[in-house]
DNA sequence: GCCATTATTGACCGATCAGTCAATAATAAG
DNA sequence: CTTATTATTGACTGATCGGTCAATAATGGC
């Protein structure tokens, strides 16, 4: 009964996505997404409404793959150990493949647009927490006490969020290697 | 023999210091810094340059007053765990203040500017090896072990940048003190 | 008091910004 | 084929961006 749509949704959303996690909301122009997308300003409009509301469906997408991604790790085979170790060596393996200087769109926005920008912020607590939850699940093995993994999957995730900015930083990767090691110290 | 500035170099710096440490390098106009430092963009470019070098200028003010004084945490009286516990209770202070809402304009500049600005990648970089240094100063008193006081000098800087990402992000305070306590565990 | 030098001032610049819109095109239903 | 509906297109807008500059002002040395 009407035009369809000459592009795939995900495609453009994730085409999009890279641009804001390779170079911030403030930083990319409409032009910049006009470009990746290959769709024309007007079409990104109708579909996705303005640059604020297409930064939100592009965080999303990053945590509902990305994020998720890293959950599924600590969902996967193997013991604690191993699960948060596959943590911190996918950010050395991002690292040295060089996706975005091994940086983490969930931190950026942390930094950015969450500051101000009461969805976007809300958005990161929510993730942050699904993340922490996904820890204390993984830690539960091991842990009974529920006090005592919450405190510990805080302090992982602060450790974790911490290895995102050294690697941008261009700190040296044994760095993270490093923080990986003593983390799991604190892991039976 | 000429005509004499009519304000403090220092106090204009600390004064557009603020403003990039709140908004970030792309999000900061000209006009917010005309505003907050009371000179004419004129008298800021003749002073400092353009906005590049004017981010320059702020960023070495913050490591040389902000990052400076977490060092003296670390090189003052006391338990090496009372040196490493300052620096998380002082985020922790930060935060409760609502200063920049417990930012650190050292991680933002990481994040943001660092990725494309080869001056200010290097003065990050510099100044992230100055407070692995003095950290592992303050392990030393415990560890006689360079590269083992290396390696825990690595995970601290890990884990303290990864509160300044969540307190930032409006995570409960209580994670904090979390990812203290447990950093603590690994020091005698 | 005059001069050389530097600081201040505010108007000005072209470029780019996010966002809009009327015209056109493509479809499905009738 | 006609029509209702939605997508695409590219030209357009006013605002703001970073940055410049000629005119003016303030100083110390002479």
């Amino acid at each position: 009964m009407a035009r369809p749509r000459q592009f795939e949704e995900i495609q453009v959303i994730e085409k999009v996505m890279k641009v804001f996690w390779d170079k911030g909301f403030e930083a990319t122009s409409m032009q910049d997404l006009v470009v990746a997308s290959g769709l024309l300003k007007g079409s990104l409009y109708g579909a996705f409404g303005d640059k604020q509301a297409l930064y939100m469906v592009a965080l999303k997408h990053y945590n509902r793959t990305r994020i998720q991604a890293g959950i599924e790790m600590l969902n996967g085979e193997g013991s604690t150990r191993q699960k948060i170790s596959r943590l911190f060596d996918n950010v050395i393996e991002a690292t040295k493949r060089g996706d975005f200087a091994g940086g983490c769109l969930l931190c950026n926005a942390s930094l950015e647009k969450a500051v101000t920008d009461r969805q976007v912020k809300s958005e990161v607590k929510t993730t942050i927490r699904r993340l922490k939850l996904a820890i204390m699940d993984a830690l539960k093995a091991q842990t009974e006490n529920e006090d005592q993994a919450a405190s510990l999957a805080a302090f992982i995730i602060s450790a974790y969020f911490g290895t995102r900015v050294l690697a941008k930083a261009g700190a040296p990767a044994a760095m993270i290697g490093d923080t990986r090691d003593h983390c799991l110290q604190l892991i039976l």
